[in-house]
DNA sequence: GTTTAGGATTCG
Protein backbone atom coordinates (compact mmCIF):
# COMPACT_ATOMS: atom_id res chain seq x y z
CA UNK A 1 0.00 0.00 0.00
CA UNK A 2 1.43 3.24 -0.91
CA UNK A 3 0.48 6.66 0.52
CA UNK A 4 1.43 8.43 -2.61
CA UNK A 5 -1.56 7.91 -4.96
CA UNK A 6 -0.21 6.85 -8.10
CA UNK A 7 -1.36 9.41 -11.02
CA UNK A 8 -0.19 9.21 -14.28
CA UNK A 9 -0.49 12.43 -15.11
CA UNK A 10 -1.54 13.23 -19.24
CA UNK A 11 -0.16 16.38 -20.45
CA UNK A 12 -2.07 17.70 -23.87
CA UNK A 13 -0.03 19.22 -26.45
CA UNK A 14 -1.26 22.79 -26.64
CA UNK A 15 -2.70 22.19 -30.23
CA UNK A 16 -5.16 19.85 -29.52
CA UNK A 17 -6.83 21.64 -26.77
CA UNK A 18 -10.31 22.23 -26.54
CA UNK A 19 -13.25 24.65 -24.76
CA UNK A 20 -14.70 23.32 -21.79
CA UNK A 21 -11.94 20.56 -20.90
CA UNK A 22 -9.75 20.68 -18.00
CA UNK A 23 -6.21 19.58 -18.67
CA UNK A 24 -2.38 19.36 -18.02
CA UNK A 25 -0.15 21.21 -19.66
CA UNK A 26 3.81 21.97 -20.50
CA UNK A 27 4.92 25.13 -21.76
CA UNK A 28 7.89 27.72 -22.46
CA UNK A 29 6.88 30.98 -21.52
CA UNK A 30 6.63 33.30 -24.16
CA UNK A 31 4.56 36.21 -22.62
CA UNK A 32 4.24 37.12 -18.99
CA UNK A 33 2.58 39.51 -16.51
CA UNK A 34 3.88 39.17 -12.91
CA UNK A 35 1.43 39.06 -10.73
CA UNK A 36 -0.50 41.74 -9.65
CA UNK A 37 -3.53 42.75 -7.66
CA UNK A 38 -6.40 43.05 -9.64
CA UNK A 39 -9.35 44.94 -9.08
CA UNK A 40 -11.20 42.45 -8.17
CA UNK A 41 -10.39 40.64 -4.94
CA UNK A 42 -7.51 38.53 -6.31
CA UNK A 43 -3.88 38.52 -7.74
CA UNK A 44 -3.69 37.93 -11.17
CA UNK A 45 -1.06 36.80 -13.80
CA UNK A 46 -1.45 36.39 -17.51
CA UNK A 47 0.67 33.85 -19.03
CA UNK A 48 1.43 33.06 -22.88
CA UNK A 49 3.40 29.85 -23.49
CA UNK A 50 3.94 28.03 -26.40
CA UNK A 51 5.08 24.68 -26.98
CA UNK A 52 6.76 22.08 -29.52
CA UNK A 53 3.46 22.19 -31.73
CA UNK A 54 4.36 26.28 -31.94
CA UNK A 55 0.56 26.85 -30.49
CA UNK A 56 0.75 29.47 -28.11
CA UNK A 57 -1.99 29.35 -25.16
CA UNK A 58 -2.48 32.56 -23.26
CA UNK A 59 -3.80 32.21 -19.64
CA UNK A 60 -5.37 34.32 -17.05
CA UNK A 61 -4.53 33.06 -13.21
CA UNK A 62 -6.38 34.84 -10.02
CA UNK A 63 -5.57 33.81 -6.61
CA UNK A 64 -6.37 35.72 -3.21
CA UNK A 65 -2.46 34.17 -2.42
CA UNK A 66 -0.03 35.72 -3.98
CA UNK A 67 2.06 32.27 -3.93
CA UNK A 68 -0.24 30.58 -5.41
CA UNK A 69 0.48 31.96 -8.89
CA UNK A 70 3.10 30.34 -10.92
CA UNK A 71 6.38 31.95 -10.21
CA UNK A 72 7.88 33.13 -13.29
CA UNK A 73 11.09 35.67 -13.63
CA UNK A 74 11.77 35.80 -17.42
CA UNK A 75 10.59 34.72 -20.77
CA UNK A 76 12.11 30.98 -21.47
CA UNK A 77 10.97 29.91 -18.23
CA UNK A 78 10.10 26.32 -18.79
CA UNK A 79 6.16 25.99 -16.96
CA UNK A 80 3.77 22.77 -15.76
CA UNK A 81 0.29 23.76 -15.14
CA UNK A 82 -2.03 20.90 -13.53
CA UNK A 83 -5.84 21.02 -13.57
CA UNK A 84 -5.82 24.12 -16.39
CA UNK A 85 -9.66 24.59 -17.69
CA UNK A 86 -9.62 25.93 -21.13
CA UNK A 87 -12.27 27.77 -22.37
CA UNK A 88 -13.25 29.89 -25.75
CA UNK A 89 -12.33 33.50 -25.85
CA UNK A 90 -12.60 35.64 -28.93
CA UNK A 91 -12.64 32.16 -30.80
CA UNK A 92 -9.22 31.02 -29.23
CA UNK A 93 -8.68 28.80 -26.32
CA UNK A 94 -7.22 30.24 -23.44
CA UNK A 95 -6.60 28.90 -20.09
CA UNK A 96 -7.64 29.92 -17.18
CA UNK A 97 -7.37 28.61 -12.82
CA UNK A 98 -9.58 25.89 -12.07
CA UNK A 99 -9.99 24.14 -8.30
CA UNK A 100 -6.98 22.80 -7.35
CA UNK A 101 -4.94 24.76 -9.64
CA UNK A 102 -1.31 24.26 -9.46
CA UNK A 103 2.36 25.19 -10.81
CA UNK A 104 5.76 24.14 -11.42
CA UNK A 105 8.13 26.25 -12.96
CA UNK A 106 12.11 25.78 -13.98
CA UNK A 107 14.90 27.79 -15.53
CA UNK A 108 14.62 27.01 -19.48
CA UNK A 109 18.20 27.78 -19.75
CA UNK A 110 19.75 24.01 -21.24
CA UNK A 111 22.25 22.59 -18.94
CA UNK A 112 20.94 24.13 -15.66
CA UNK A 113 19.77 22.36 -12.65
CA UNK A 114 15.99 21.27 -12.97
CA UNK A 115 14.79 22.47 -10.33
CA UNK A 116 11.06 23.14 -9.57
CA UNK A 117 9.82 26.45 -8.35
CA UNK A 118 6.34 26.07 -6.63
CA UNK A 119 4.40 27.23 -3.59
CA UNK A 120 2.36 23.41 -3.80
CA UNK A 121 3.44 21.45 -0.40
CA UNK A 122 3.49 18.06 -2.63
CA UNK A 123 3.60 17.55 -6.05
CA UNK A 124 4.51 14.91 -8.24
CA UNK A 125 7.77 15.23 -10.32
CA UNK A 126 8.97 11.69 -11.80
CA UNK A 127 11.53 11.28 -14.78
CA UNK A 128 9.32 11.75 -17.15
CA UNK A 129 8.44 15.15 -15.85
CA UNK A 130 12.58 15.56 -15.82
CA UNK A 131 12.28 14.64 -19.50
CA UNK A 132 9.61 16.59 -20.62
CA UNK A 133 11.31 20.00 -19.04
CA UNK A 134 14.64 19.21 -20.83
CA UNK A 135 13.00 18.48 -24.26
CA UNK A 136 11.54 21.85 -23.93
CA UNK A 137 14.35 23.49 -23.58
CA UNK A 138 15.80 21.88 -26.34
CA UNK A 139 13.19 23.29 -28.39
CA UNK A 140 13.27 26.78 -27.00
CA UNK A 141 17.04 26.90 -27.95
CA UNK A 142 16.25 27.01 -31.57
CA UNK A 143 12.30 28.01 -31.25
CA UNK A 144 12.60 31.00 -28.73
CA UNK A 145 14.72 34.16 -29.13
CA UNK A 146 16.52 34.52 -25.88
CA UNK A 147 15.20 37.32 -23.48
CA UNK A 148 16.94 40.59 -25.39
CA UNK A 149 15.07 42.86 -23.26
CA UNK A 150 17.37 41.83 -19.63
CA UNK A 151 20.05 44.75 -19.46
CA UNK A 152 22.28 46.04 -16.92
CA UNK A 153 22.79 49.47 -16.54
CA UNK A 154 25.65 50.71 -18.14
CA UNK A 155 23.97 49.20 -21.24
CA UNK A 156 20.63 51.22 -21.02
CA UNK A 157 19.58 53.68 -23.59
CA UNK A 158 17.65 56.30 -23.88
CA UNK A 159 14.17 55.87 -24.66
CA UNK A 160 14.12 52.00 -23.91
CA UNK A 161 11.92 49.37 -22.24
CA UNK A 162 13.98 47.05 -20.27
CA UNK A 163 14.03 44.24 -17.17
CA UNK A 164 16.13 45.49 -14.88
CA UNK A 165 17.75 42.93 -11.63
CA UNK A 166 19.14 45.25 -9.01
CA UNK A 167 19.59 45.77 -5.53
CA UNK A 168 16.89 47.82 -3.71
CA UNK A 169 19.28 50.01 -1.14
CA UNK A 170 16.70 53.60 -0.37
CA UNK A 171 13.27 54.13 -1.17
CA UNK A 172 10.78 57.17 -0.15
CA UNK A 173 6.63 58.41 -0.55
CA UNK A 174 7.07 60.89 -3.49
CA UNK A 175 3.65 61.92 -3.15
CA UNK A 176 0.31 59.87 -3.32
CA UNK A 177 0.74 58.58 -7.41
CA UNK A 178 4.04 58.08 -7.20
CA UNK A 179 7.37 56.09 -4.90
CA UNK A 180 10.98 56.61 -5.46
CA UNK A 181 13.36 53.07 -5.71
CA UNK A 182 16.78 53.85 -5.27
CA UNK A 183 18.93 50.73 -6.92
CA UNK A 184 22.09 49.67 -7.74
CA UNK A 185 22.95 46.46 -10.19
CA UNK A 186 26.58 47.44 -9.55
CA UNK A 187 27.29 49.15 -13.16
CA UNK A 188 27.33 52.88 -14.06
CA UNK A 189 24.90 54.20 -16.40
CA UNK A 190 26.12 55.96 -19.65
CA UNK A 191 24.50 59.08 -18.39
CA UNK A 192 24.11 60.11 -14.40
CA UNK A 193 20.85 59.16 -13.13
CA UNK A 194 18.25 61.80 -12.46
CA UNK A 195 18.07 62.58 -8.66
CA UNK A 196 14.29 62.67 -7.97
CA UNK A 197 13.44 65.41 -5.43
CA UNK A 198 11.84 64.30 -2.15
CA UNK A 199 11.11 65.83 1.83
CA UNK A 200 14.11 65.25 3.68
CA UNK A 201 13.87 62.45 6.78
CA UNK A 202 11.70 60.89 4.21
CA UNK A 203 14.47 58.37 2.46
CA UNK A 204 14.61 54.60 3.73
CA UNK A 205 17.84 53.51 3.71
CA UNK A 206 21.83 53.22 5.04
CA UNK A 207 21.93 56.73 4.39
CA UNK A 208 25.86 56.48 4.88
CA UNK A 209 25.63 53.49 2.08
CA UNK A 210 23.67 55.24 -0.19
CA UNK A 211 26.64 58.35 -0.74
CA UNK A 212 29.09 56.20 -0.97
CA UNK A 213 27.76 54.41 -3.95
CA UNK A 214 26.98 57.91 -5.26
CA UNK A 215 26.77 57.71 -9.25
CA UNK A 216 25.96 53.78 -9.26
CA UNK A 217 22.44 54.23 -7.46
CA UNK A 218 19.78 54.92 -9.90
CA UNK A 219 16.30 57.08 -9.25
CA UNK A 220 13.27 55.03 -10.21
CA UNK A 221 9.68 56.52 -9.86
CA UNK A 222 7.01 54.05 -10.08
CA UNK A 223 3.70 55.56 -10.60
CA UNK A 224 0.00 54.37 -9.33
CA UNK A 225 -0.80 50.80 -9.14
CA UNK A 226 2.80 49.80 -8.92
CA UNK A 227 3.29 52.13 -5.45
CA UNK A 228 1.56 49.90 -2.94
CA UNK A 229 4.32 47.01 -4.04
CA UNK A 230 7.33 49.80 -3.87
CA UNK A 231 5.91 50.80 -0.45
CA UNK A 232 5.64 47.23 0.87
CA UNK A 233 9.82 46.24 -0.22
CA UNK A 234 12.63 45.85 1.77
CA UNK A 235 15.87 47.70 1.68
CA UNK A 236 18.09 45.35 0.53
CA UNK A 237 16.18 42.54 -1.44
CA UNK A 238 16.94 42.23 -4.92
CA UNK A 239 14.15 43.29 -8.02
CA UNK A 240 13.44 42.56 -11.30
CA UNK A 241 11.58 45.93 -12.35
CA UNK A 242 9.68 44.59 -15.51
CA UNK A 243 9.47 47.55 -18.27
CA UNK A 244 11.04 49.87 -17.50
CA UNK A 245 11.25 53.01 -19.00
CA UNK A 246 14.46 55.34 -19.91
CA UNK A 247 14.29 59.06 -20.98
CA UNK A 248 16.99 61.51 -21.46
CA UNK A 249 16.52 64.80 -20.13
CA UNK A 250 18.41 68.02 -21.08
CA UNK A 251 18.21 70.32 -18.05
CA UNK A 252 19.00 74.00 -18.31
CA UNK A 253 21.01 75.32 -15.60
CA UNK A 254 21.89 78.87 -14.44
CA UNK A 255 25.34 78.27 -15.90
CA UNK A 256 23.69 77.76 -18.89
CA UNK A 257 25.27 74.42 -19.57
CA UNK A 258 22.96 71.70 -21.27
CA UNK A 259 22.96 68.68 -18.25
CA UNK A 260 21.66 65.89 -19.47
CA UNK A 261 20.14 63.28 -17.15
CA UNK A 262 18.83 60.01 -17.40
CA UNK A 263 14.86 59.23 -16.03
CA UNK A 264 13.83 56.12 -14.84
CA UNK A 265 9.64 55.84 -14.86
CA UNK A 266 7.74 52.37 -13.82
CA UNK A 267 4.38 53.77 -15.80
CA UNK A 268 0.77 52.51 -14.52
CA UNK A 269 -0.65 50.00 -16.07
CA UNK A 270 0.41 45.96 -16.16
CA UNK A 271 0.91 46.60 -20.16
CA UNK A 272 3.70 44.71 -21.49
CA UNK A 273 4.01 42.76 -17.84
CA UNK A 274 5.20 46.21 -16.07
CA UNK A 275 5.67 45.04 -12.64
CA UNK A 276 7.73 44.60 -10.09
CA UNK A 277 9.07 41.08 -8.67
CA UNK A 278 11.11 40.09 -5.86
CA UNK A 279 14.21 37.48 -6.57
CA UNK A 280 15.04 34.47 -3.62
CA UNK A 281 18.63 34.52 -3.08
CA UNK A 282 18.41 30.69 -4.81
CA UNK A 283 17.88 32.78 -8.26
CA UNK A 284 20.68 32.33 -10.43
CA UNK A 285 20.68 35.85 -11.82
CA UNK A 286 20.66 37.03 -8.44
CA UNK A 287 23.88 35.08 -7.76
CA UNK A 288 25.53 37.24 -10.34
CA UNK A 289 23.78 40.16 -9.73
CA UNK A 290 25.69 39.92 -6.27
CA UNK A 291 28.96 39.27 -7.69
CA UNK A 292 28.84 42.19 -9.63
CA UNK A 293 27.67 44.21 -6.60
CA UNK A 294 31.29 42.90 -4.94
CA UNK A 295 33.45 43.74 -7.30
CA UNK A 296 31.47 47.41 -8.40
CA UNK A 297 34.15 50.14 -8.53
CA UNK A 298 33.21 52.37 -5.73
CA UNK A 299 35.82 55.01 -6.82
CA UNK A 300 34.76 55.31 -10.58
CA UNK A 301 31.27 55.86 -9.01
CA UNK A 302 32.86 59.25 -7.88
CA UNK A 303 33.44 60.96 -11.77
CA UNK A 304 36.73 62.67 -9.83
CA UNK A 305 37.68 63.00 -13.98
CA UNK A 306 34.73 65.49 -14.65
CA UNK A 307 34.86 69.60 -13.56
CA UNK A 308 31.23 70.25 -12.40
CA UNK A 309 30.00 73.50 -12.46
CA UNK A 310 27.65 73.21 -9.71
CA UNK A 311 29.06 72.72 -6.42
CA UNK A 312 25.97 70.75 -5.18
CA UNK A 313 26.43 67.42 -4.56
CA UNK A 314 24.47 65.54 -6.36
CA UNK A 315 25.00 67.74 -9.37
CA UNK A 316 25.07 66.70 -13.29
CA UNK A 317 28.39 67.19 -14.86
CA UNK A 318 27.73 69.85 -17.69
CA UNK A 319 28.26 69.43 -21.01
CA UNK A 320 31.16 71.18 -22.84
CA UNK A 321 30.52 73.97 -25.43
CA UNK A 322 31.59 71.21 -27.79
CA UNK A 323 28.71 68.81 -26.58
CA UNK A 324 31.06 66.27 -26.17
CA UNK A 325 29.54 63.52 -23.71
CA UNK A 326 32.05 61.12 -24.77
CA UNK A 327 32.64 59.97 -20.98
CA UNK A 328 29.24 59.09 -20.56
CA UNK A 329 28.88 57.45 -24.21
CA UNK A 330 31.17 54.60 -22.62
CA UNK A 331 31.96 52.38 -25.71
CA UNK A 332 30.34 49.63 -24.49
CA UNK A 333 27.65 51.03 -24.41
CA UNK A 334 27.39 50.43 -28.43
CA UNK A 335 24.27 48.46 -29.99
CA UNK A 336 24.42 47.69 -33.66
CA UNK A 337 22.92 50.36 -35.83
CA UNK A 338 21.12 49.92 -39.19
CA UNK A 339 23.33 53.20 -40.69
CA UNK A 340 27.24 53.22 -40.43
CA UNK A 341 29.24 56.11 -41.19
CA UNK A 342 31.56 55.52 -44.46
CA UNK A 343 34.16 57.69 -42.38
CA UNK A 344 34.84 60.05 -39.52
CA UNK A 345 34.69 56.81 -37.09
CA UNK A 346 37.10 58.59 -35.23
CA UNK A 347 34.54 61.42 -33.97
CA UNK A 348 32.74 61.59 -31.03
CA UNK A 349 28.99 61.47 -31.05
CA UNK A 350 27.15 64.38 -30.01
CA UNK A 351 23.74 65.03 -28.60
CA UNK A 352 20.99 66.27 -30.71
CA UNK A 353 20.45 69.05 -27.77
CA UNK A 354 24.24 70.70 -27.98
CA UNK A 355 23.85 71.02 -32.16
CA UNK A 356 20.46 72.85 -31.95
CA UNK A 357 22.29 74.94 -29.87
CA UNK A 358 25.92 75.84 -32.03
CA UNK A 359 26.26 77.84 -35.06
CA UNK A 360 26.81 76.62 -38.74
CA UNK A 361 28.77 75.30 -40.43
CA UNK A 362 29.71 72.12 -38.62
CA UNK A 363 29.84 68.52 -38.77
CA UNK A 364 29.05 65.88 -36.68
CA UNK A 365 28.38 62.18 -35.62
CA UNK A 366 25.18 61.64 -34.35
CA UNK A 367 23.20 58.52 -33.17
CA UNK A 368 19.41 58.87 -33.49
CA UNK A 369 16.41 57.65 -34.38
CA UNK A 370 14.17 58.21 -37.23
CA UNK A 371 11.18 59.71 -36.02
CA UNK A 372 9.40 60.11 -39.25
CA UNK A 373 10.56 60.83 -42.90
CA UNK A 374 8.77 62.52 -45.74
CA UNK A 375 7.82 62.21 -48.60
CA UNK A 376 6.60 58.83 -47.62
CA UNK A 377 6.08 57.65 -51.15
CA UNK A 378 9.11 56.50 -52.49
CA UNK A 379 8.46 57.86 -55.93
CA UNK A 380 7.76 61.67 -54.98
CA UNK A 381 11.38 61.22 -53.34
CA UNK A 382 13.41 61.04 -56.45
CA UNK A 383 14.22 63.74 -58.48
CA UNK A 384 16.77 65.13 -60.82
CA UNK A 385 18.88 67.06 -59.13
CA UNK A 386 21.87 69.84 -60.99
CA UNK A 387 24.89 69.59 -59.71
CA UNK A 388 25.95 72.81 -61.44
CA UNK A 389 23.77 75.02 -59.08
CA UNK A 390 25.13 73.36 -55.84
CA UNK A 391 28.93 74.18 -57.01
CA UNK A 392 30.29 77.66 -58.38
CA UNK A 393 31.30 77.39 -61.84
CA UNK A 394 32.05 79.88 -64.62
CA UNK A 395 28.60 79.84 -66.85
CA UNK A 396 29.57 78.82 -70.54
CA UNK A 397 30.73 81.12 -72.94
CA UNK A 398 28.38 81.94 -75.69
CA UNK A 399 30.35 80.40 -78.62
CA UNK A 400 30.88 77.47 -76.28
CA UNK A 401 26.84 77.36 -76.17
CA UNK A 402 26.08 76.30 -79.69
CA UNK A 403 28.02 73.26 -79.13
CA UNK A 404 27.07 72.05 -76.25
CA UNK A 405 23.44 72.80 -77.77
CA UNK A 406 24.16 70.95 -80.38
CA UNK A 407 25.94 67.61 -79.03
CA UNK A 408 23.00 67.69 -76.93
CA UNK A 409 20.74 67.92 -80.36
CA UNK A 410 22.20 64.31 -81.62
CA UNK A 411 21.61 62.66 -78.30
CA UNK A 412 18.75 60.15 -78.46
CA UNK A 413 16.57 59.89 -75.19
CA UNK A 414 16.88 56.61 -73.20
CA UNK A 415 13.46 54.52 -74.28
CA UNK A 416 13.87 52.19 -71.56
CA UNK A 417 13.69 55.19 -69.03
CA UNK A 418 10.05 56.07 -70.57
CA UNK A 419 6.31 55.44 -70.01
CA UNK A 420 7.08 52.68 -66.67
CA UNK A 421 4.73 51.82 -64.05
CA UNK A 422 5.38 55.31 -62.44
CA UNK A 423 5.24 57.83 -64.56
CA UNK A 424 3.84 58.47 -67.81
CA UNK A 425 6.12 59.69 -70.90
CA UNK A 426 5.65 61.93 -73.57
CA UNK A 427 8.37 62.57 -76.90
CA UNK A 428 8.16 66.61 -77.46
CA UNK A 429 9.41 66.90 -81.13
CA UNK A 430 10.89 71.38 -81.16
CA UNK A 431 10.20 72.76 -84.35
CA UNK A 432 12.60 75.32 -84.56
CA UNK A 433 16.03 73.50 -83.06
CA UNK A 434 16.15 71.07 -85.70
CA UNK A 435 13.76 68.34 -84.62
CA UNK A 436 15.82 67.84 -81.28
CA UNK A 437 13.33 65.24 -78.98
CA UNK A 438 12.94 66.70 -75.62
CA UNK A 439 11.35 63.86 -72.89
CA UNK A 440 8.94 64.47 -70.48
CA UNK A 441 7.67 62.44 -67.65
CA UNK A 442 4.27 62.97 -65.97
CA UNK A 443 5.21 61.10 -62.47
CA UNK A 444 1.96 59.27 -61.61
CA UNK A 445 0.64 59.06 -58.24
CA UNK A 446 -0.69 55.74 -56.89
CA UNK A 447 -0.82 54.77 -60.36
CA UNK A 448 -3.08 57.42 -61.38
CA UNK A 449 -2.14 60.68 -62.78
CA UNK A 450 -2.86 63.46 -61.23
CA UNK A 451 -4.60 66.27 -62.16
CA UNK A 452 -2.13 69.00 -64.12
CA UNK A 453 -1.77 71.51 -61.26
CA UNK A 454 -0.59 68.49 -59.06
CA UNK A 455 1.71 66.52 -61.30
CA UNK A 456 5.53 66.01 -60.67
CA UNK A 457 6.55 66.83 -64.40
CA UNK A 458 10.17 65.36 -64.87
CA UNK A 459 11.74 66.73 -68.09
CA UNK A 460 15.02 65.48 -69.39
CA UNK A 461 16.71 68.44 -70.08
CA UNK A 462 18.28 70.99 -72.12
CA UNK A 463 22.13 69.30 -72.47
CA UNK A 464 23.73 72.01 -70.83
CA UNK A 465 24.11 69.15 -67.85
CA UNK A 466 23.43 65.90 -67.80
CA UNK A 467 20.78 66.19 -64.45
CA UNK A 468 21.36 63.45 -62.01
CA UNK A 469 18.61 61.61 -60.41
CA UNK A 470 18.75 61.44 -56.63
CA UNK A 471 16.38 60.85 -53.59
CA UNK A 472 15.61 63.80 -52.12
CA UNK A 473 14.26 62.95 -47.99
CA UNK A 474 13.55 64.60 -44.90
CA UNK A 475 14.64 62.96 -41.69
CA UNK A 476 13.43 64.00 -38.42
CA UNK A 477 15.96 62.88 -35.76
CA UNK A 478 15.57 61.95 -32.55
CA UNK A 479 18.19 60.91 -29.91
CA UNK A 480 16.30 61.69 -26.50
CA UNK A 481 17.96 64.77 -26.22
CA UNK A 482 16.62 66.74 -29.13
CA UNK A 483 14.71 66.60 -32.56
CA UNK A 484 16.62 67.04 -35.91
CA UNK A 485 15.30 67.59 -39.23
CA UNK A 486 18.18 66.78 -41.73
CA UNK A 487 18.18 66.36 -45.52
CA UNK A 488 19.08 63.19 -47.62
CA UNK A 489 20.37 63.59 -50.92
CA UNK A 490 21.76 60.61 -52.41
CA UNK A 491 22.42 59.51 -55.45
CA UNK A 492 23.62 56.37 -54.58
CA UNK A 493 25.70 55.99 -51.81
CA UNK A 494 23.46 55.92 -48.63
CA UNK A 495 20.75 53.04 -49.50
CA UNK A 496 23.57 51.81 -52.02
CA UNK A 497 21.10 51.49 -54.66
CA UNK A 498 21.54 54.38 -58.11
CA UNK A 499 18.41 56.49 -57.78
CA UNK A 500 18.54 56.64 -61.37
CA UNK A 501 17.19 52.91 -61.57
CA UNK A 502 14.97 53.18 -58.89
CA UNK A 503 12.21 54.37 -61.02
CA UNK A 504 12.35 50.79 -63.54
CA UNK A 505 12.92 48.01 -61.23
CA UNK A 506 10.51 46.82 -58.79
CA UNK A 507 12.76 45.09 -56.27
CA UNK A 508 15.15 47.97 -55.76
CA UNK A 509 12.27 50.03 -54.78
CA UNK A 510 10.68 47.04 -52.45
CA UNK A 511 14.62 47.32 -51.45
CA UNK A 512 14.24 51.14 -50.66
CA UNK A 513 10.59 50.39 -49.10
CA UNK A 514 11.84 47.72 -46.48
CA UNK A 515 14.99 49.86 -45.50
CA UNK A 516 12.63 52.69 -45.01
CA UNK A 517 10.05 50.63 -42.98
CA UNK A 518 12.86 48.93 -40.95
CA UNK A 519 14.29 52.17 -39.75
CA UNK A 520 10.70 53.90 -39.10
CA UNK A 521 8.50 50.68 -38.64
CA UNK A 522 4.90 51.56 -38.49
CA UNK A 523 2.23 50.52 -35.09
CA UNK A 524 5.24 49.92 -32.77
CA UNK A 525 6.64 53.04 -30.37
CA UNK A 526 10.01 54.70 -31.32
CA UNK A 527 11.96 53.35 -28.32
CA UNK A 528 11.81 49.68 -30.45
CA UNK A 529 13.18 51.72 -33.89
CA UNK A 530 16.88 50.39 -34.44
CA UNK A 531 19.59 53.25 -33.38
CA UNK A 532 21.20 55.29 -36.75
CA UNK A 533 24.70 56.07 -36.43
CA UNK A 534 24.74 59.29 -39.08
CA UNK A 535 27.23 62.26 -40.20
CA UNK A 536 25.38 65.28 -40.78
CA UNK A 537 26.47 69.17 -41.53
CA UNK A 538 25.10 72.11 -40.57
CA UNK A 539 24.89 74.93 -43.08
CA UNK A 540 23.16 78.63 -43.30
CA UNK A 541 20.37 79.27 -45.66
CA UNK A 542 19.21 82.93 -45.75
CA UNK A 543 15.56 83.35 -46.99
CA UNK A 544 14.60 86.70 -46.81
CA UNK A 545 15.92 88.57 -43.74
CA UNK A 546 15.66 85.03 -42.16
CA UNK A 547 18.51 83.34 -41.93
CA UNK A 548 18.25 79.67 -40.58
CA UNK A 549 20.59 76.32 -40.40
CA UNK A 550 19.50 73.49 -41.99
CA UNK A 551 21.17 69.88 -41.50
CA UNK A 552 22.47 67.71 -44.43
CA UNK A 553 23.11 63.70 -43.98
CA UNK A 554 26.00 62.88 -45.85
CA UNK A 555 29.12 60.00 -45.52
CA UNK A 556 27.00 57.38 -43.99
CA UNK A 557 25.05 54.66 -45.59
CA UNK A 558 22.68 51.59 -44.73
CA UNK A 559 24.05 48.85 -42.79
CA UNK A 560 25.70 46.07 -44.59
CA UNK A 561 23.67 42.79 -43.22
CA UNK A 562 20.93 45.03 -43.98
CA UNK A 563 21.04 45.66 -47.50
C1' DG B 1 -20.17 31.54 -4.46
C1' DT B 2 -18.52 35.76 -8.05
C1' DT B 3 -15.19 39.06 -9.94
C1' DT B 4 -10.79 40.06 -11.39
C1' DA B 5 -8.57 40.10 -17.09
C1' DG B 6 -8.86 38.76 -21.62
C1' DG B 7 -0.65 40.64 -23.44
C1' DA B 8 0.00 44.88 -26.99
C1' DT B 9 4.19 50.47 -23.03
C1' DT B 10 3.52 56.82 -20.45
C1' DC B 11 2.69 61.18 -21.53
C1' DG B 12 4.15 61.75 -14.62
Amino acid sequence: MSLVPATNYIYTPLNQLRGGTIVNVYGVVKFFKPPYLSKGTDYCSVVTIVDQTNVKLTCLFFSGNYEALPIIYKIGDIVRFHRLKIQVYKNEPQGITSSGFASLTFEGTLGAPVIPRTSSKCFNFTAEDHKMVEALRVWASTHISPSSTLVQLCDVQPMQYFDLTCQLVGKAEVDGASFLLKVWDGTRTPFPSWRVLIQDLVLEGDLTHIHRLQNLTIDILVYDNHVRVARSLKVGSFLRIYSLHTKLQSVNSSSQASLLSLEFHLHGGTSYGRGIRVLPESNSDVDQLKKALESADLTAGQRSDVVCQSEHEDSFPALSSSGSVSLYEVERCQQLSATILTDHQYLEKTPLCAILKQKAPQQYRIRAKLRSYKPKKLFQSVKLHCPKCYSVQEVPHEGNLDIILQNAVTQTPNTKLQNTSLYDSEIWTTKDQGGRKVVVHFVKNNGILPLSNECLILIEVLGIVPLEYVFVMTFTLDDGTGVLEAYLKDSEKFFQIPASEILIDDDLQKSVDMTMDMFCPSGIKIDAYPWLECFIRSYNVTNGMEQQICYQIFDTTVAEDLI
